[in-house]
DNA sequence: GATCCGATGTGACCATGTCACAGACGGCAA
DNA sequence: TTGCCGTCTGTGACATGGTCACATCGGATC
């Protein structure tokens, strides 16, 4: 998504709304760039174009969990939040690779939200959308252990097999402490699920880690 | 709120649509109905006029969390999730008093939604509201311990220093479980905080437990 | 090779969740 | 009153998970 971005990522506004948010300036973020943080004020309404965006919360310990990726074509509902209400942000949202982003200033998308039906339709739907997957990441938090946790984001992280992160930061990924992950871990290994190498991790058996990560 | 709730309910709304809401039936509950279940289907938007609605969350081992409850004047935002998205319920609500309601059939709740500025605010609004404090219980049931969630829980059942609420029911509330909920109220009792009775518990030092509460 | 730093392994200990029961209390019927 | 029953609460034993304090290890750099 680049040039011409708007027509894609909100289907249905008319040609005038297209090019008002095409003529918006694209900002391109390194990976690791800190969008908020905390307690910050929305500057707008974020549109990530590439790249990914991840939003975390950490705990006074220091420990963290993922909220929720935002991908191309998604936007950053969270910057919503300070937009519609007078929430500010619990969430911290880091680039996690280079990202390109379009942020639609609050008088223009509260204009939008106004008189476009489609893209209304569109922020109500992603929305909603987190609004269920974070009833679901509460649900796993709070009644499933680590291991079907940790199997879920080994099999998010490494679809194919192969998982390039550390102890800690899958830690941080499912809101445990990374000694836990280590010994889960291992013991995963002990069974023959997978195999582990410094940085990353072999999945030798997708189906018994689907397993794992559904039973809970 | 009754006869004529819609004025009061969403404030700025054109006569023309608060006379059809206003005409909407009222459905009277009594404590102990339950409204909805995982995976049902939404059958219009809730707006509740008296009483109380709880929605929680049931594990697979049985054990629960509340995750919200529904005030007079506030509506049910999970049952937006159908209506905009095509998210199923996650979670149960269940009317903890006599509760009246009134519920806003699908097709008005869209053209309400399309046609009107103000009650768009109100719904997004609430929306915003209720993800910022799914985003704070989050946080809590992840990185806080069970005593002070606990402490946070007799707080708002009892701000006047008692609460009737047996051990089970607490738990349910904190998501935890209840020799947990009775061990750790012993274990409050015998610092001076409570005093438990069989069914109630006495709040003998509250500066004390909004401390607990706020410590984590 | 010597050194440094981040990643990982380990043991001890506390908090929490689970299971299996044992009492304890209150209401109700005989 | 007495006995019964269902609910609430208390307890011990054990498994899992979080925290702390260190030990090791592997790679990169000098």
């Amino acid at each position: 998504m680049g040039a011409g971005w708007a027509a894609a990522a909100f289907a249905g506004l008319d040609a005038p709304d297209i090019a008002r948010l095409d003529a918006l300036p694209v900002h391109a973020l390194p990976a690791g760039t800190r969008l908020f943080g905390p307690g910050e004020q929305a500057q707008g309404f974020a549109v990530i174009l590439s790249g990914r965006v991840e939003v975390s919360l950490t705990g006074a310990s220091g420990r963290e969990i993922l909220l929720y990726a935002i991908e191309p074509g998604q936007s950053c509902i969270q910057s919503t939040l300070g937009l519609m209400g007078d929430e500010p942000y619990t969430g911290e949202a880091i680039t996690v690779r280079d990202t390109r982003l379009a942020l639609i200033p609050a008088p223009l998308f509260r204009a939008l939200m106004d008189r476009s039906g489609p893209f209304r339709a569109q922020v109500f739907h992603a929305f909603a959308t987190r609004m269920s997957e974070m009833t679901q990441l509460l649900e796993r938090v709070a009644f499933t252990r680590v291991e079907a946790r940790l199997a879920q984001a080994l099999l998010d992280l490494g679809p194919e097999g192969l998982v390039t992160a550390t102890h800690a930061e899958l830690a941080a990924r499912i809101g445990s402490a990374r000694e836990v992950v280590s010994r889960r871990l291992e013991a995963l290994a002990r069974r023959g699920l997978v195999g582990t190498e410094r940085g990353r991790i072999l999945l030798r058996d997708l189906p018994g880690l689907r397993q794992l990560a559904s039973v809970g």
